[in-house]
DNA sequence: ATCGCCAACGGC
DNA sequence: CCGTTGGCGATC
């Protein structure tokens, strides 16, 4: 019987993070094993915290332990797989051991069960107030509760009604509130398990299937890339692999990035599997993420679909069957935060451990997917043409100089204009998607020209319409707008007006009578916003839909003939080198949500580099000749995936401090890397200087080998956290990041 | 992080 | 003389 177990402890700083050793109580003995969460006192006031144990042995005498306060419930526990990984991972995340647990696992299902505060109708209540005259909130209120209890959160959001009133409803006797558990099992229905239906394949279609089925049931790991153009039916060939696996009695793991985008795909797997299906997404409430992890932890679930984290999933080794990692080269499969994983390099070790079939499939693959494909390491199969023989939209690149020349100003150009016009003219419709990345509506101050920018970070704040508030997108620091430019002190700010909203002032002027929406940050508000704006844009012909970013995925409307992209350049010309490889998976997504139904489609790049290559490989759809010339630049630049890279990133609220720590990181990683085959940049400042008021710097280092670098890197790591005179200094490291910081 | 320990400093 | 303050070290 194991008497001692070692812990990685919640909470733990990489200062003190480590394994701490624990009595096992006799009680205890038979349940306590590795992987197992557990309660345990720590530090002097012994405060309880959660724990997962790593290993178990024998008491040797020698030490002082304290015990294990309670052992936490079996089914939330790590399997000996999972535990592993976790161990796998930690050693490239280079954070807290317990953070890897933490991620590994929901919040929503680790966490106690919370109640909520629900409202009812008393009875007989309104007869204690007859002829009262309620406005119209109110009114709206208790219409609500006639159908019965609901969240005191959820009435105040539907009929409007502030708390206080419905506090005072409480005390004349009209309504009673409750604490209750809230019900697992609300949350979207879906059709009972289905007959699972035949799925006609086109003879392309069918072959890479048939491959790929010999590869799913070989019972060895192998890795496959599915390169097809947007619209060749990439999902038929998912759905006949998932079926054949499910069939054989295994589960299937499907990642797709950011699932809310992608309504329609999860409707197509649940027409498919039915409640077979379990999801795992940011869209989710607590309660819904809860019951869909244990569903797929107790096998109720065998179609498991989901983002980055689901990469996860609780389901054992034994039972995996299958990993679909759809438009594998989203950057939203790297984690930002710790631990700074990819869903792609953790599909891997789970496939290569569990024996199976790793698919990743994209319009544009990642370039380290694609030349590892090209390189033999995994198989590779292309569906060049669209599915039903549709052909692929015509592009055409419009130089915005022109019309400059000509004295036209406007986002929309002359060629786009009347593109648009004869597309209304033929009852079909538009996307126009504005390239602005995420940027919102500022507030400029005519004065002297600056930004509002947020006091804890070097980065402007945008203006929210929802709340009428400054947002800072870096810190999260919200404030009223001020009344006078923090910059020069002259009260002459102004709010710019959102992008897609000039787009719409100008579609006014340039086509009379054309119906519109827009889907921005500013539209799309609550939870349902998006697929109402979608949906209204289908159901009522809309003529237009003028979007940003989140136009680009999944939609899939076969009477959008047209799609504009208005400023092509924005992603271009930013300092990641990732740049041409997201503007062409980009643009080639976009121009893809053009004629996906029997029309015709055509698309209408404007942009103020006509002759980039990029934009060409773009205009002609030609991912081929964009690998060719991005991967022999990323050669000669010795960039990935030629290397990797490790990122540092020196941080302090001393500016002057952290300067000098990260001079001092500099050199000492320098001199300890000086053996191993690297090169290393820096410190420069990090593209957002200051954030959450600490002022940042970073290091980047390339290597052809990593492996031997981990060690050197967390060693370093470590030393540079316990020197002194960098006590209030962090240091954080990322393998190969997506994103600069 | 967070807590307790000890040594230095200061008001009366 | 005793109370506050801040650096230091440990966290099983």
């Amino acid at each position: 019987m194991p008497e001692v177990a070692s812990v990685a402890v919640e909470e733990a700083n990489l200062l003190f993070d480590k394994p701490y050793s624990y009595r096992i109580p006799p009680e205890m003995a038979s349940e306590i094993r590795p992987g197992r969460r557990v309660r345990v006192p720590f530090g002097r006031n012994n405060r309880l915290r959660e724990a997962v144990v790593l290993g178990v042995g024998e008491y040797d005498g020698q030490a002082k332990l304290k015990s294990i306060a309670m052992p936490g419930s079996e089914e939330i526990s790590f399997d000996e797989s999972m535990l592993k990984l976790a161990l796998w991972l930690r050693k490239r995340t280079y954070c807290p051991l317990y953070d890897v647990f933490r991620a590994m696992i929901p919040a929503a299902v680790t966490a106690a069960d919370k109640t909520i505060r629900f409202v009812k109708l008393e009875e007989g209540g309104a007869a204690q107030n007859p002829g009262a005259r309620w406005g119209e909130k109110t009114r709206k209120a208790l219409a609500l509760l006639k159908e019965g209890p609901r969240a005191a959160k959820e009435i105040e959001y539907l009929s409007g009604v502030s708390p206080a009133s419905l506090k005072t409803l409480a005390k004349r006797g009209i309504v009673s509130f409750f604490e209750e558990v809230p019900e697992e099992t609300k949350g979207s229905l879906r059709p009972p398990r289905a007959a699972i239906p035949e799925i006609p394949l086109a003879p392309k279609q069918e072959e890479i299937y048939l491959s790929l089925q010999e590869k799913a049931f070989r019972g060895e790991c192998s890795f496959a890339l599915l390169y097809g153009v947007t619209g060749s039916g990439k999902t038929h060939v998912y759905i006949k692999l998932i079926a054949d696996v499910i069939r054989s009695g295994k589960s299937a793991l499907i990642l797709v990035p950011e699932i809310a985008l992608t309504p329609q795909m999860i409707e197509r797997f649940y027409r498919v599997f039915g409640d077979r299906v379990a999801t795992l997404h940011s869209g989710l409430s607590d309660g819904e993420r809860r019951r869909e992890w244990l569903r797929i932890k107790r096998g109720d679930a065998d179609v498991v679909i989901g983002t980055r984290s689901a990469v996860f999933a609780p389901i054992p080794e034994s039972s995996l069957g299958v990993i679909i990692i759809d438009e594998e080269h989203e950057s939203s499969y790297k984690s930002e935060s710790s631990p700074r994983y990819h869903a792609r390099d953790v599909a891997k070790y789970r496939a290569s451990k569990a024996g199976i079939l790793l698919l990743l499939g994209s319009a544009t693959p990642s370039m380290e997917s694609e030349y590892l494909a090209r390189r033999g390491d995994y198989a590779r199969y292309e569906l060049a043409e669209r599915y039903q023989n549709r052909s692929l939209a015509e592009v055409t690149i419009v130089d915005r100089k022109e019309d400059l020349r000509r004295g036209n100003e406007n986002a929309v150009g002359s060629f786009l204009a009347g593109e648009i016009r004869k597309t209304k003219e033929r009852g079909e419709q538009t996307i126009l998607f504005l390239n602005r990345r995420g940027r919102n509506r500022r507030l400029i101050c005519t004065d002297c020209g600056a930004s509002v920018e947020c006091p804890h970070c070097s980065s402007p704040m945008s203006y929210h319409a929802t709340s009428r508030r400054l947002h800072c997108h870096i810190c999260g620091y919200t404030c009223q707008p001020p009344n006078a430019c923090p910059a020069c002190g002259e009260s002459h700010l102004m709010l710019d007006r959102a992008g897609t909203q000039k787009i719409e002032e100008e579609i006014e002027a340039l086509i009379p009578g054309a119906t519109y929406l827009r889907m921005d940050a500013d539209t799309t508000g609550s939870r349902y916003a998006h697929t109402e704006i979608l949906n209204r844009f289908r159901d009522e012909k809309i003529d237009v839909l003028i979007g940003t970013q989140m136009i680009t995925k999944g939609l899939d409307f076969p009477n959008v003939t047209l799609v504009g992209v208005l400023d092509a350049d924005m992603s271009l010309y930013s300092p990641d080198f990732h740049a041409s490889e997201r503007t062409f998976s980009l643009l080639t997504q976009v121009v893809g949500r053009s004629g996906r139904g029997e029309k015709k489609g055509r698309a209408v790049i404007q942009t103020y580099s006509p002759q980039n290559a990029v934009l060409l490989a773009a205009e002609r759809q030609d991912y081929k000749s964009f690998y060719e010339s991005e991967i022999s630049l990323r050669k000669a630049l010795f960039l990935p995936p030629f290397s990797s890279i490790l990122l540092f990133l020196i941080s302090g609220e001393d500016e002057e401090a952290a300067g000098l720590a990260a001079e001092r990181f500099g050199r000492r990683l320098r001199g300890a890397v000086k053996a191993e085959n690297a090169t290393v940049l820096g410190p420069a400042p990090a593209m957002i200087y200051k954030a959450n008021n600490r002022f940042r710097w970073t290091l980047t280092l390339r290597t052809a080998d990593l492996r031997p670098l981990r060690r050197i890197a967390e060693g370093l790591q470590n030393e540079f956290l316990k020197q002194k005179e960098n006590r209030k200094i962090l240091l954080t490291i990322d393998e190969n990041p997506c994103d600069v910081p």
